[in-house]
DNA sequence: GCCAAACGCGACGTACATCGTCGCGGTCGT
DNA sequence: ACGACCGCGACGATGTACGTCGCGTTTGGC
């Protein structure tokens, strides 16, 4: 029984059921999925075969005869569609976050978003936003740093060994010797930290956990053999309980407190550096503030960049610390 | 003449023409947009009243009869669907890039992009990927700070006088100032930097551009008058060219040699400065770093980070700045 | 307050797009 | 070399989608 609106529905679905290029999918496979994800689709095999050389004189996609059987999929120059269509708010929104993510990712990752960008891109240039290019910027503190460099084949073959779950060889350049080594990884997880990409991976040769910066890698080699995690491993624990991204220096909590300059204090008082965060004026005009922190080495560059705009007054060790690395500081300017 | 899918075409294009919620349509003026768009569809009211009759059968639309027309728009809980369907890569990435942008941009803002999140959370569920939420993250350098909070109305209000180029009163608290003030303001961009929602605009009382942050703003009110530019105003400039982002202190660029320590030097090295950076290791295993720079406070707040890990060496303006900062910094640690 | 215009919607007859079936020709595996 | 499998052209039956007409209702102007 045909029903109201089904012809519809069913070239819908045919259409979602065909891969992207490089991916094929041959007819009698789209046939069984239809019948797979609905019962409402009960189709015959010519039917379908219809509605795709249909189909193929008005969307993208193409069938390449490989032997017996035709195999379907989009062209890459394929054109994304949106049911419902992509408002204007969220076009600027992804446009604003393809500027972004752009100096942070690799851009082999942000290819396959490229046509989502693209459609925004679309969006906006019908619309009274078209002139917006140029009205919103992301940007980092600090000096513009170019982030180095990775190389593709490194990049595609990680996240493979990431997303398949198998281990992974490579010729890693180590910070302290000028040879590479190769080395085989069971890969754990991808951090990304201010430009750099690490691989969180527990090496084969010894068992704990490490993390690999992927500029440094070469020769990348997709292994068959699974990938083992090591037991209670998660990333986010690793991350934010071990705190091990910010080097820890010691597992216990710091009860900082600490002098701001007036005219820096109220970065500090309008970010909140954590839960119990306080920050109290006081009459010489400086701001003491108080926060519970991790003892991060982190935490120290953060608090160095204010130079002489801030006085560390507890923890003791930490003032202690302050004072020395004040008193190195001035060793290297005093002739 | 109907021809072959052209139905299923019609209805995908009565697809899009449905506004989300809380935007609505007329049935009217859905037709009329579907005959202006292409030629094709030359179909009568009776058709596409019937199609959209039918489609909500089986699509998230209703119709609302205002007076004697009807209104249609999408359900606030419209699903995403996508011709060709979301690749696995391009679900992961843009998982990756939900859970960066989260921290950076106002949760607003993020609303609108949303249902892409939730489409590819939904298209990761499905695959190996599933498992994958916590193998991938992105970190900032530095304690984690909570960025300041932005009012919803705010937010919104500023996003529409830049949209509709309108100009835009709030009550402004300076960073001077224990009251806030009410002010008229062209708005000219956003910028966001390190968590921190700048609006850049120029306000009615004075003719110049200048800096304000949305979370020191309350009761926003869109006005009717059309904002002015001021003339030769490029964001892009304003931010790379000028600096204003950076805290430029000198429009001249600095000749900047400076000596790191060897264990912080290779970040530097492996990121690069500038165009003409030079990286050259020492013999006392210090590596001298030399590069053109804008001269900015970012630049010292940057290099002050390192601590006693750098030395400054030229220019010597820049040395004796950071002889009296070690200077000043030792001061406070004297007693 | 009345009338014309606008809009939604049910009914109806027609045309043709879509569907399943059958059969032919080509290709691959054993 | 034979059978199995796949694509595809042809055909007849079905019924869906189409335009048209007309009625009931609401809206806005005079």
């Amino acid at each position: 029984m045909r029903k109201a609106t089904d012809t519809t529905l069913r070239h819908l679905a045919t259409l979602r059921c065909i891969p992207v290029s490089p991916r094929t999918k041959t007819t009698r496979k789209i046939v069984e999925e239809l019948l797979d994800t609905s019962t409402d689709y009960d189709v015959t095999v010519r039917s379908v075969q219809r509605s795709l050389e249909m189909l193929s004189a008005v969307f993208p996609i193409t069938s390449e005869k490989r032997g017996r059987s035709n195999h379907w999929c989009w062209t890459d120059a394929h054109a994304l569609t949106q049911i419902p269509a992509m408002s204007e708010q969220a076009a600027f929104v992804l446009r604003l976050a393809a500027e972004h993510l752009k100096p942070v990712m690799p851009r082999s990752a942000l290819r396959s978003l490229e046509p989502y960008f693209a459609h925004a891109s679309r969006v906006l240039d019908g619309t009274t936003l078209g002139g917006w290019v140029d009205r919103t910027r992301i940007i980092d503190p600090g000096p513009p740093l170019k982030p180095p460099h990775i190389l593709d084949d490194v990049h595609e073959t990680v996240y493979a060994a990431l997303m398949e779950n198998r281990r992974l060889a490579v010729a890693y350049r180590a910070r302290t010797r000028r040879r590479a080594r190769r080395i085989v990884l069971n890969p754990l997880g991808i951090v990304y930290r201010a430009g750099i990409v690490y691989l969180v991976a527990s090496p084969l040769s010894y068992g704990d956990v490490r993390h690999y910066v992927l500029h440094r890698m070469s020769k990348p080699e997709l292994l068959d053999e699974p990938a083992e995690t090591p037991t209670g491993f998660r990333l986010g624990a690793h991350i934010h309980n071990d705190q091990q991204f910010s080097y820890p220096l010691n597992p216990e909590k710091l009860e900082l407190r600490v002098l701001f300059a007036a005219d820096v204090g109220i970065h500090v008082i309008e970010s909140r550096l954590s839960d119990d965060h306080r920050a109290t004026p006081q009459e010489d005009g400086r701001v003491l503030v108080e926060a519970t922190v991790a003892d991060t080495a982190d935490l120290r560059w953060w608090l160095l960049s204010f130079g002489a705009a801030v006085e560390v007054l507890a923890p003791a060790s930490l003032r202690e610390e302050f004072r020395m690395q004040a008193e190195a500081m001035r060793r290297h300017y005093e002739k």
